[in-house]
DNA sequence: TAATTATCTTACGTAAACGTAAGATAAGGA
DNA sequence: TCCTTATCTTACGTTTACGTAAGATAATTA
């Protein structure tokens, strides 16, 4: 049996945002729940599935625009024609960010990583890999492939 | 031989961005360029290498107060009191936050291609799981994982 | 040297994604 | 019914990360 008349501070609080972010995004057309008779505004469950998973991409840097296009996909999947494969093709674009970003999260993350066992294992060295003391620091070698430091370490 | 005198103009164009981005970065403190008596900014090659990182990370939505605080941690990290301690806090807060971010993406990522699956492959159905239509749809199960159709069903 | 072309500072403009305040209704409890 | 709390619309404010224009000076090319 599922609720379908959650109010808009209801759903806020569950989902641990805003009623204005809510509000924003019926504004922007993504998500319009049905109305009272004097204006209240309604949600069911499934808008309620609907607002977390455009939470979800939100949060991960989706723009709305770009939430907008994925969720247009069905209505325009289904025409069949020059615009469904479009759509297919934007799907298949979106991935591949996907993946891109995924791969250069994982890179900068073994930086950090890296960079971490530098700073804090090095003994309190921290020189450039150029410089001339702790010749014989046991993470030295790992310096070159961590660009990370080039933001750590001052410009000379 | 390390180039050590790139212009503005010359930086911008071979790391693909903007000369107002560049000199925004030195605003907020990120980037630093030597100046000649004139006044023209001029980079050295690790200036270059600096800039590549911070690009990087702001293209993954990192703030510029975030890389900051990265750019921060070599100075802190060398005193060996109560703050260095709070870098490496924040050094880890910051990987996690990575990995939950490549988890999230990775999530999306399998819900994307499953969508693309149901609604490309579903010949022309784009039924919702709860419908009566097409009850021997091959791909009728996975509806239910996946939350990103709650995006592209419209709403009854 | 003259004429482009590039860079400088200053400063106002902009888009996205909301925050926040005001004044008016609506809904729910005592 | 009265009072308090929630929701409504309208609309201006805010932050981040730059864009862009103006007027002046510097560097480069003819």
């Amino acid at each position: 049996m599922a609720k379908n008349n959650y109010k808009i501070g209801e759903v806020a609080s569950l989902l641990a945002t805003s009623i204005r972010t809510i509000r924003y995004y019926e504004e922007e057309g993504l998500l319009t729940p049905i109305r009272t008779q004097r204006g209240t505004r309604l949600y069911s469950e499934h808008h309620i599935a609907r607002l977390t998973i455009i939470l979800r991409l939100t949060k991960l840097g989706f723009s709305i625009e770009a939430i907008r296009k994925i969720a247009e996909i069905r209505e325009k999947s289904q025409t069949g024609d020059e615009s469904s494969f479009q759509m297919e093709h934007h799907l298949k674009e979106v991935l591949d960010t996907i993946g891109d970003q995924i791969r250069e999260l994982e890179s900068i993350s073994v930086e950090i990583n890296d960079a971490r066992d530098v700073i804090s294992g090095c003994n309190g060295c921290s020189n450039r890999p150029s410089s001339k003391g702790c010749p014989d620091c046991p993470v030295r070698k790992k310096l070159d492939n961590i660009e990370l430091l080039n933001l750590v370490w001052d410009t000379e």
